[in-house]
RNA sequence: CGCGGGGUGGAGCAGUCUGGUAGCUCGUUGGGCUCAUAACCCAAAGGUCGUAGGUUCAAAUCCUGCCUCCGCAACCA
């Protein structure tokens, strides 16, 4: 039998400067929802990458001296190892700059022009010079350019443009037919109300005022816009106006192309639009989600309120940091992000309840049967509860993950948890190991907590691997899979448990 | 009148659609336990649900006005 698939991808990110704990955000996410997928044995394709064009690249590596080139290859460098040291999972990273896709690019380009999609005309604008900006009406300071305060004046150059409002009624038909598009629904009405009912107009899709862009072949002082260089990345990397298509047939459209809610519209109007424009079918869904938010504020680039991501992970752990972007921010909304936080979540979530679950546990295990696992036959009336939980609980986080609730489908885990630290203080074992004739009850109680914890290990993989590793390699067992956690029956009597070893240690505040 | 989202115990949130004992996590206080990472379990204190009116037997929940914070308005995840 053919395996489903499922193609999930973050945004293409700008790498003007190095990635902060935002891209991470919804890296991390994507990441989990990749990596669940795989265990729920879909055949998963997981893209990310860098959208390397553009103006403001090219002028930061003006100020650094180097060629645009070399300055994205210097970041493109940083964020391959930030997605390595953060356990991403992605199969394929794109950038804009790689060949195959400047070629789709510019294919696609003449095809759009051929069809009559795009056409010449003139672009007007107010512009900056020494900033070499273009601004709208709106976006202007007292009337002058909102970076240096200087004037604008009015200028017009020859541009080409696609015929976004041609797809108008087109899209809201789409859209009103497939209410799953675009999520969460707040964003959905945000997009029909603020963009599509006021009208879509043709959008701008060359420029002539820089030079680092894929050149439009008919015409090579125009370079091609960011939309089309850009959004098209989600299907040049399969191969589409490539040589090779067969990735292309196989995965697009996307499942789901998961983006910050700011760049929602970019990917529900004019994407779908062009994708109207290619005959293609639109992506399944498009999920926009919050962001992680310093102090109340967004995360500023400008502002520097951020460290380097990798300092979290050097400091924390991965895991740490993968748990806390995953729990913290809840469906669509914004999240905080702060490291009294980060420390909480890490103590509490994960060393008071998960780490110390799993070495009382084990130690126990340890001390009273020498590590051997024992029969989980000789049940009682208080076990039930748990068992029940323990056996429902992949059905009710596969519940959550499908709608895209990743914060809940964790702290779904996390009850369970909770409730086996319960189980214990309710069964006592220490208790029960002091009485002789009880051997085989306080096995037991241990059976349901040594599978208890498997289980809720084998759901934690997607969201933070290494430490389901950590907690395999401890309970000594193989069985590992989204089929193993049907029964309560995967951890094997008679093996022999591992070393407790600590998962989190404890952090001190800061004081 | 541009569009949209918020304002709920010390902090962060749920509940508002389908009115009817105000719930969760963290923190605080008290107790229990001792297998464990001063961890775990139980209990308690603490909120007139931004504000002013209205509808209703009854409003955090529905309606109206106002105050206030935030996001979006051609590319900051």
């Amino acid at each position: 039998m053919e395996k489903k698939k499922y193609y999930i991808t973050t945004p293409i990110y700008y790498p003007s400067a190095n990635f902060h704990i935002g891209h991470c955000y919804t890296t991390i996410v994507a990441d989990a929802l990749a990596r669940y997928k795989r265990l729920d044995g879909y055949d998963v394709f997981f893209q990310t990458g860098t959208d390397e064009h553009g103006q403001k690249i090219e002028n930061k590596a003006k100020e650094a001296g180097v060629t645009p080139k070399e300055y994205v290859d210097k970041i493109v460098y940083n964020a391959k190892d930030l997605w390595k040291s953060l356990g991403i999972s992605y199969d394929y990273f794109i950038r804009t700059t790689d060949e195959n896709h400047e070629k789709a690019v510019q294919k696609i380009f003449n095809k759009l022009y051929e069809q009559g999609d795009i056409y010449m005309g003139e672009y007007k604008g107010l512009y900056c010079t020494p900033c070499e900006s273009f601004w709208t009406e709106s976006q202007l300071v007292d009337g002058k350019c909102p970076d240096c305060g200087r004037e604008v004046k009015e200028v017009s150059e020859e541009a080409y443009f696609f015929r976004l409002s041609k797809y108008q009624d087109r899209l809201v038909e789409y859209i009103d037919s497939h209410p799953e598009l675009i999520l969460p629904e707040t964003r959905k009405n945000e997009m029909i109300n603020n963009f599509i009912k006021p009208g879509l107009e043709d959008l701008c899709v060359s420029r002539t005022s820089f030079t680092w862009g894929i050149p439009v072949t008919f015409n090579p002082k125009h370079v091609i816009y960011v939309w089309i260089d850009a959004l098209t990345n989600y299907i040049t990397s399969l191969g589409y106006m490539g040589e090779d298509d067969t990735l292309f047939k196989k995965y697009w459209p996307a499942d789901l192309h998961l983006v910050g809610k700011e760049i929602v519209r970019f990917h529900t109007i004019i994407w779908p639009a062009m994708l109207m424009a290619l005959d293609l079918p639109l992506p399944k869904k498009v999920f926009g989600h919050g962001w992680l938010v310093i102090n109340g504020g967004k995360i500023s680039k400008s502002l520097g309120n951020y460290k380097d991501p990798r300092e979290y992970i050097k400091e924390y752990g991965v895991d740490a940091l993968r748990y806390y972007a995953l729990r913290e921010v809840p469906f669509g909304s914004d999240g905080v992000f702060s490291e009294e936080n980060l420390v909480t979540r890490i103590n509490t979530d994960l060393a008071n309840n998960l780490g110390n679950l799993v070495n009382r546990t084990i130690s126990m295990n340890n001390k009273y049967f020498d590590g051997i696992i024992q029969s989980g036959e000789f049940r009682e009336e208080i076990d039930k509860d748990l068992v029940d939980s323990v056996k429902s609980l992949k059905a009710e986080v596969e519940e959550k993950m499908e709608e895209l609730k990743v914060s809940d489908a964790v702290t779904l885990i996390m009850d369970v948890l909770k409730k086996c630290n319960k189980y214990i203080d309710d069964t006592a074992p220490w208790a029960i190991a002091k009485e002789e004739d009880k051997k085989e009850r306080l096995g037991t109680v241990l059976y349901n907590l040594l599978e208890s914890i498997r289980v809720c290990a084998v759901l934690l993989q997607a969201f933070i691997p290494t430490t389901a590793e950590k907690i395999f390699a401890q309970l000594n067992t193989k069985e590992t899979n989204f089929d193993s956690i049907e029964n309560f029956n995967g951890i094997k009597v008679g093996d022999k448990l591992g070393i407790p070893e600590i998962l989190f240690q404890r952090i001190e505040e800061k004081k």
